[in-house]
RNA sequence: GGGUGAUUAGCUCAGUUGGCUAGAGCGUCUCGUUUACACCGAGAAGGUCGGGGGUUCAAAUCCCUCAUCACCCACCA
């Protein structure tokens, strides 16, 4: 198979991820907990049994070999200790993206980060299950239902619950599938067997199995509180869900007879039941407890004192209306105080004087004012800024509302949570956000999980529908919520019509992808990390903690990776209005799967909101490009070399094999109890590629442990191109050693795989000598290598870099100006006259005859020499006195470090011992320097 | 009101228990068509690490303070 002179993604990937889907390795190698089809199966108790053992049978198996399998020994030892390292699993799901729409950017950056952890313990020689997921998205997509609905001149009031139901449900199935391609093409390696849907029979089981043990707790109950409700939307909504946005208002003040109030909702006067003040609010003394006559209407209310009423703010008193405002709610429970409803769920005025009735609240503020104004009982007006709660959706005024709803009482769950978080079982990257979900926690308020919308999962309630004198409960739990009505030992029930908050189930979101089981033990529950965006940490990651500890009482993740926003290049929050969204199917089109990916991994961190550009993705493109180019020219060496049997053969040895001539240069940590892979090295670069191999893995298993993914990824970038691509691949043109350039670019190709799939994937199936697919490879090994071998090639490349530094800059330099380097005495260089002359480009390399001439390096343990004439030597008279000085100024910085007694006595030795070293080799290079100026 | 994060090169960002001359990508400049790659190679310029204090032999890093930006929570009759 020849390689084309360039990589085409396009060519490649939708092939590639065909045949990995194909070939199974998606899906983990350790059996997953057994799903039951029928859920008469539950009783199957003999099958469960067998499915446990078989479970931890191939559990035990597999952790046996471990110890003697290659594919963990690289780690060190710390790494291996780690919890992610205790067991042969790994497991991740993917927070569902909504079936109903197309992928955005952060989907992007969510399976760049998943697929990435994913693929890297694949590797690693786990089990990994990637559990991919679609979201029936309850609300979201209910909006762009109505939306379609009213397109066509309908309401959802013409219709049934249920008959909307079905219409949704049909409505995302065909839409749906879109969102699947999508993932396909970012190259998510998940389960697709396994994929669930937020409306899937399973889910539901499993919310109904929690909702009613929950119930028989105690944690649910019924109740008329005020909640969010959104006018246009027509349902509640949780805190969470509310927009809370500044805004201009103006506040009145309004004459309850000889008590002015304040207020910026005049309108609701009509439920006021109370006037509060401060009970430290010497003005008001003699009114507590009077009443006063509430204005445009024919009532007495009574004035009351309580700590909400804030004396510096307005007149300091305030009026109550606990149907309508969430803290006169409170107020009113205090005192006992009437709830009057004077606003209909569509916005509309009721329970007030015929003449406002039916007004928009907008309308009746208009008239109140003016009739408020004609009486002479308005006092006055104050332009303000108060924060005002909007329906996250639509924008919308949020209007207070009292609605029974069901609520889910959090105390018991909360502090579970927090102890449980308190005791570090889950570990959060980055790491502040502990403690913001501990205080989150600790202030959390009950949840309100009834939503008046038909898209979602019913809640399984049903309200006895004769009258409340049987003895029957109100309210009874059943899961045939299939049915509008049902009968109970001769009593009728009627299905309460409110659905879930769909937060409410996506909390079970590990517990269900998992098919968590009291019966079963399941070896991928807990989940080794859950990744997902910063903005949903209350919503979900919260609500996941404490329905796991509920539901399982473990934790439902060791670790939570939270990702930032994808702002634009400006730093911009991207949105349609500002027209700068990013579609990330644009970019792998014109760039590549693998470009976007590591585009979008690079210069990103934990948490943070970070910009993103095209700049990067081109970047990453053009990394596949140049590992496309190393291959290509590896295979040319290797097609040139066949025949001749060279030394291809490698040998695993154990690390701690004494007899091995070639000492090793990895860490002692690193090789304990690990194996090595030996190679014959037969000239520096080779010593210094595997040292530099053997690094950026150890740098790439930290960065991975620690979930620094755009270090691992500078890490492998500088190690493929900078390293092995500019010096190791250069000096091969002259070596050709073909046994490691084939271990080498085996070794890179698995080590980025997880993070550019398609291109190392496309080139392994293109490489004469690989064969299976790398997805299913092992993680490399370590190489070994002769350390002071590779010490000294850093020698050369200083010189090199010396001698291609000093030709740049000399003046009128150019091709037709090429000079000879001279050396004295010096060994390194003479056994590598030919790589120093390729890799510098200079003529010849001539031993120094006679006195020394020519221009002298700036290299303190060489001396060399370019053999440039007089002329040329004056004329760099000013380049080499800037560089004496450059010299100079490091030197005195050292030396005033050894002046300071404080420096030499507290430092640690070994850093005295290094500046005195530099302080040697600066002075020995300056006093060299010096002479050649002075001989100029 | 409470809290979090950010502030480092023209731009976007690294810099993890304080320690060699603060790094990278992109951009800029100079040179280069050497059969892997112009999606390339070689070289270079560019930073008093937001300001001010402090601790330390040593501070981008720790502490205090101020400023600016972003966000979260509470809440504003």
């Amino acid at each position: 198979m020849k390689f084309a002179s360039s990589y085409e993604p396009n060519q490649y990937e939708s092939d590639i991820y065909a045949a990995w889907e194909t070939s199974g390795v998606f899906d983990p190698t350790i059996p997953t907990v057994p799903v039951d089809d029928d859920a008469s199966g539950h009783d199957d108790r003999e099958e469960l049994r067998e499915a446990e053992s078989e479970f931890r049978g191939a559990f035990a198996t597999t952790g046996a070999n471990d110890e003697a399998s290659p594919v963990t020994t690289g780690a060190s030892e710390e790494a291996t200790r780690s919890s992610d390292s205790a067991s042969s699993t790994f497991s991740i799901v993917m927070p569902p993206p909504n079936a109903n729409g197309n992928l955005h950017i952060g989907h992007g950056l969510t399976i760049a980060l998943e697929d990435s952890l994913t693929r890297y313990y694949r590797l690693k020689g786990k089990s990994a299950w990637f559990i991919p997921g679609a979201d029936h998205a309850g609300f979201e997509t209910w909006v762009v239902y109505e939306r379609e609905l009213e397109k066509h001149g309908h309401t959802r009031f013409e219709f049934s619950r249920d008959e909307l139901y079905s219409r949704v449900w049909n409505f995302v199935a065909e839409q749906r599938g879109n969102m699947e391609l999508q993932l396909r093409a970012l190259g998510a390696s998940c389960t697709w067997d396994d994929l669930t849907f937020t409306l899937d029979e399973n889910v539901i089981d499993h919310v109904y199995t929690t909702f009613e043990k929950m119930w028989n707790d105690g944690l649910i109950y019924r109740d008329k509180k005020l909640v969010n409700f959104c006018p246009k939307h027509q349902t509640a909504f949780a805190d969470i869900e509310v927009d809370h946005l500044d805004e201009p208002g103006t506040l009145w003040d309004i004459a309850y007879d000889d008590i002015i109030v304040s207020t910026t909702r005049p309108e609701t006067l009509f439920g006021d039941t109370a006037v509060a003040v401060n009970p430290n609010d010497d003005r008001y003394k003699d009114l507590i407890g009077k009443t006063v006559h509430l204005p445009l209407t024919d009532r007495e209310i009574p004035i009351i004192t309580d700590e909400h009423a804030d004396p510096e703010y307005g007149s300091g008193a305030v009026k109550i209306t606990p149907a309508h405002d969430f803290d006169d709610f409170e107020v009113g429970n205090r005192h006992n105080l009437e709830r009057i409803q004077v606003i209909s769920e569509d916005g509309k005025m009721i329970n007030v004087p015929e003449k406002y009735e039916g007004l928009t609240t907008a309308e009746c503020r208009k008239q109140v004012l003016k009739d408020l104004k004609d009486q002479g009982l308005l006092k006055g007006e104050k332009k303000i800024t108060h924060s005002v709660a909007h329906c996250y959706k639509c924008g919308t005024t949020i209007e207070p509302m009292l609605k029974n709803q069901w609520f889910v009482d959090v105390k018991s769950l909360a502090k579970t949570a927090i102890e449980h978080l308190k005791n570090d079982e889950i570990k959060f990257h980055p790491a502040s956000k502990k403690n913001i979900i501990i205080n989150y926690l600790e202030n959390l308020k009950d949840w309100n999980i009834s939503r008046q919308i038909p898209w979602g999962i019913a809640i399984p309630m049903f309200r006895n529908a004769t009258a409340e004198a049987t003895d029957e409960p109100e309210w009874i739990f059943d899961r045939r919520t299939n049915l509008k009505e049902i009968e109970k030992s001769g009593v009728k029930y009627i299905r309460d019509e409110d659905t879930f908050d769909t937060w409410f189930s996506s909390s079970h979101w590990p517990i269900i992808c998992t098919n968590w089981t009291e019966e079963n033990f399941n070896p991928y529950y807990p989940l080794n990390v859950m990744e997902t965006g910063a903005d949903i940490l209350f919503a979900w990651v919260a609500r996941m903690i404490m329905m796991g500890l509920y539901v399982t009482g473990e934790v439902p993740f060791r670790e939570v990776y939270l990702h930032g926003l994808v702002l634009d290049e400006h730093g911009k929050k991207m949105s349609k209005s500002k027209g700068n969204v990013i579609n990330p199917m644009d970019l792998v089109t014109k760039y590549g799967s693998d470009a976007f990916r590591l585009g979008i991994l690079r210069g990103r961190s934990a948490g943070l909101n970070q910009a993103f550009s095209e700049q990067s993705v081109i970047s990453g493109r053009n990394l596949c490009n140049k590992l496309w180019n190393i291959s290509r020219l590896i295979q040319g060496i290797v097609d040139d070399d066949k025949g001749t049997e060279s030394r291809g053969a490698f040998a695993t040895t154990g690390a701690n094999d004494e007899a091995s001539p070639v000492t090793t240069g990895a860490s002692e940590e690193a090789t304990r109890g690990s194996v090595l892979l030996s190679c014959q090295t037969d000239n520096m670069g080779e010593d210094w590629i595997c040292r530099e191999i053997n690094a950026c893995l150890d740098q790439l298993e930290t960065s991975m442990k620690n979930y620094r993914f755009s270090e691992a990824v500078e890490t492998l970038y500088s190690t493929i191109w900078d390293k092995y691509a500019d010096w190791f691949l250069e000096s091969q043109k002259l070596y050709k050693n073909v046994g490691l350039l084939k271990k080498t670019l085996e070794t890179l190709l698995i080590a980025l795989h997880p993070f550019a799939p398609f291109v190392t994937e496309t080139i392994w199936q293109n490489l004469s000598w690989t064969s299976g697919l790398i997805i299913a490879e092992k993680w490399p090994s370590r190489l070994e290598f002769d350390p002071i071998s590779a010490e000294n090639f850093e020698s050369i490349r200083t010189i090199v870099s010396e001698v291609r530094g000093t030709l740049a800059s000399l003046p009128g330099a150019n091709k037709d100006k090429k000079f000879n380097l001279l050396y004295d005495k010096d060994s390194l260089v003479e056994d590598n006259l030919l790589l120093i002359r390729t890799l510098t480009k200079v003529p010849a390399i001539n031993a120094l005859s006679g006195a020394p001439r020519g221009l002298r390096l700036a290299l303190a343990n060489h001396e060399l020499y370019l053999d440039v004439d007089e002329k040329t030597v004056n004329a760099y008279k000013d380049a080499l006195t800037e560089k004496i000085l450059a010299v100079g100024r490091e030197l005195d910085s050292l030396n005033a470090r050894m002046m300071n007694p404080n420096y030499v006595d507290k430092a640690p030795r070994n850093l005295v011992k290094e500046t005195e070293d530099a302080i040697k080799e600066k002075s020995a290079l300056i006093d060299r320097l010096k002479q050649q100026l002075s001989l100029i």
